[in-house]
RNA sequence: GGUCCAUUCGUCUAGUGGUUAGGACGUCAGGUUUUCAUCCUGGUAACAGGGGUUCGAUUCCCCUAUGGACUACCA
């Protein structure tokens, strides 16, 4: 039975590297018929953000990554947050000490940071394990009775692993293979802190352990700390689960993970929803995506299904996902690509559902339009554009009425025969009985041929006075919907604003 | 500095010893649309470098380079 947690710290909003690995934890449980465990890491009692748990669990709602176990739905091995599990952490720390492959160590904070400097200063690196344990303040280099004396008086102190001297640690990851790590060249971990809380290499071990978790997906930023894992579990003597790390996600240019920094210079979300605490952020969602697009991008960032499919629903995902075809170098992460995604789902919505999302936009701009008018508008635009929000930037001229005529449009359209010209087929226009586009195509272009005119002429200027630039759909959509009256009141408009 | 990981078009990637190195985004050109866009067609563009192994390396091994992560009583 697969178990698989995602297990983020509410330091802050949900960033999107950790939005995927939400989503690779959820495909594979879902793949092979598993549960999905979110399991909240807020052991660092001082960078806990207020409002970041709620981020999350809210995110992935929105993302559609359904949770089995976690706070909001519970489950058999609760609770799913770490600080209201803070009572069980110590007694399997205590328990290492016991097996002699932790010890306390006393050392303050202060002094280690002036050891590191010291040894910085020389060239070196101090590096707290075997090497160096016995020169420092812990159990293993006072005597019995000092240490114990301390303890009772309750000086401050940590728990530490005691990492071998010269093993070779031997961990096998599902997407980067075998991996030999020495020892030697690992650190003595702090396991428990002096507050009483657990480090999250201790923490995520025996939570692991405890909630059952058969796959550990998680960035590769954890790669490092996979042999002092793979140790912790040989330590306790439990099986360890299966690793996998994932690639991480770079920055559209230049160099390192991406950031907020690189949301906010290029001009794209870097958190699923907006961020309203403190320094606030944009969030796909505010931004006109659809959590499927979101999804979809997402998913084909680091990994594919070795086809050259492209779109995946949800559940498309699930069937395809598997591990291995998971990509090993980190993916720079485009923004392009992502609004091509959105298109992609906003042309496969129904005209209906848009001319409905439209209808809303429109209401709180004072616009008051039935569905069907607003649907052949949906019609029209609905290839050129990425976000819903597009739909009022392409259609503005539509409800409005043009106030400023584009000076490149006027010198190359705007001849000293138009207003005359526009004149004439404004009296061709009112003289249409039935004003829909294929009549009035076919009247005007009549007309056009009768008097011998130049079509591009006359075409190009009609659409500067009802539309003021060289944009939009085809004219005689345009101005059927608009009706002959508004049509007509535009050229009048037009040839007054623009004279001759 | 140390440890570990990675390296195919600008970007996301396919490819697991013999391919005209394929697709997508972007970009460019042509066509369509007497607007802009869409759309269609086509083009551009990549195996980081050097050694091996092999009849033959993008593919396997080593070195170098480059990039990245980690190096906290943070996760």
């Amino acid at each position: 039975m697969v178990r698989v947690r995602f297990a983020p710290s509410p330091t802050g909003p949900l960033h999107i590297g950790g939005v995927r690995t939400a989503l690779y934890n959820y495909l594979f449980a879902r793949k092979h018929g598993g549960t999905f465990i979110l399991r909240i890491e807020d052991t660092d009692q001082v960078r806990y953000v207020e409002g970041a748990e709620d981020y999350i669990m809210d995110s992935l709602e929105w993302c559609g990554i359904k949770v089995d176990e976690g706070i909001r739905e519970d489950g058999p091995h609760g609770p799913y947050r770490q600080s209201d599990r803070k009572e069980i952490y110590r007694k399997y720390a205590e328990e290492l000490v016991s097996k002699g492959d932790a010890y306390y160590a006393f050392d303050t904070p202060a002094d280690l940071e002036q050891l590191r400097t010291s040894y910085e200063k020389r060239g070196d690196t101090f590096i707290y394990n075997g090497g160096s344990r016995n020169n420092l303040v812990n159990s293993l280099s006072l005597p019995e009775e000092d240490w114990k004396e301390r303890i009772s008086r309750g000086e401050s102190h940590v728990i530490r692993y005691r990492m071998p001297v010269n093993e070779d640690i031997h961990c096998d990851d599902l997407i980067r293979g075998h991996i030999v790590v020495n020892s030697s060249t690992l650190d003595d971990k702090v396991l428990f802190k002096a507050d009483g809380m657990p480090t999250y290499h201790l923490a995520n071990i025996v939570d692991d352990h405890l909630m059952e978790i058969t796959h550990v997906i998680r960035g590769e930023e954890w790669l490092p700390s996979l042999p002092l894992h793979f140790m912790l579990y040989r330590s306790f003597g439990w099986n360890a689960p299966e690793f996998a790390h994932l690639p991480l996600l770079l920055k559209p240019d230049g160099k390192g993970k991406l950031s907020k920094r690189d949301g906010d210079k290029m001009g794209f979300p870097v958190f699923p929803l907006y961020w309203p605490y403190g320094e606030t952020a944009r969030g796909y969602k505010e931004d006109g995506y659809y959590p499927e697009a979101f999804i979809n991008m997402l998913a084909l960032l680091g990994w594919n299904p070795g086809t050259e499919q492209e779109l995946f629903s949800l559940q498309e995902l699930v069937n395809a996902f598997s591990i291995d075809r998971v990509h090993k170098a980190g993916s720079r992460f485009d923004p392009e690509k992502a609004k091509w995604f959105n298109h992609q789902y906003l042309v496969r919505h129904s005209d209906t559902e848009l001319a409905m999302q439209f209808r809303e936009e429109l209401r709180s701009r004072g616009f008051h339009y039935d569905l069907p008018e607003l649907e052949e508008l949906v019609k029209m635009v609905k290839e050129r554009i990425s976000f819903v929000k597009d739909l009022w930037t392409e259609t503005d001229f539509f409800f409005i009425a043009p106030e400023k005529f584009d000076e490149e449009v006027i010198r190359k359209r705007w001849k000293e025969e138009t207003p005359a010209q526009l004149a004439e087929l404004r009296a061709v226009l009112d003289g249409i009985k039935d004003f829909t586009p294929a009549i009035t195509e076919a009247e005007v272009k009549n007309w056009i041929a009768s008097k011998g005119y130049n079509t591009g002429s006359i075409m190009n200027a009609l659409r500067l006075v009802v539309v003021g630039a060289s944009r939009g759909p085809h004219i005689f959509d345009i101005i059927c919907w608009l009706g002959r009256e508004k049509t007509i009141e535009r050229i009048d408009r037009g040839i007054s604003i623009l004279g001759k």
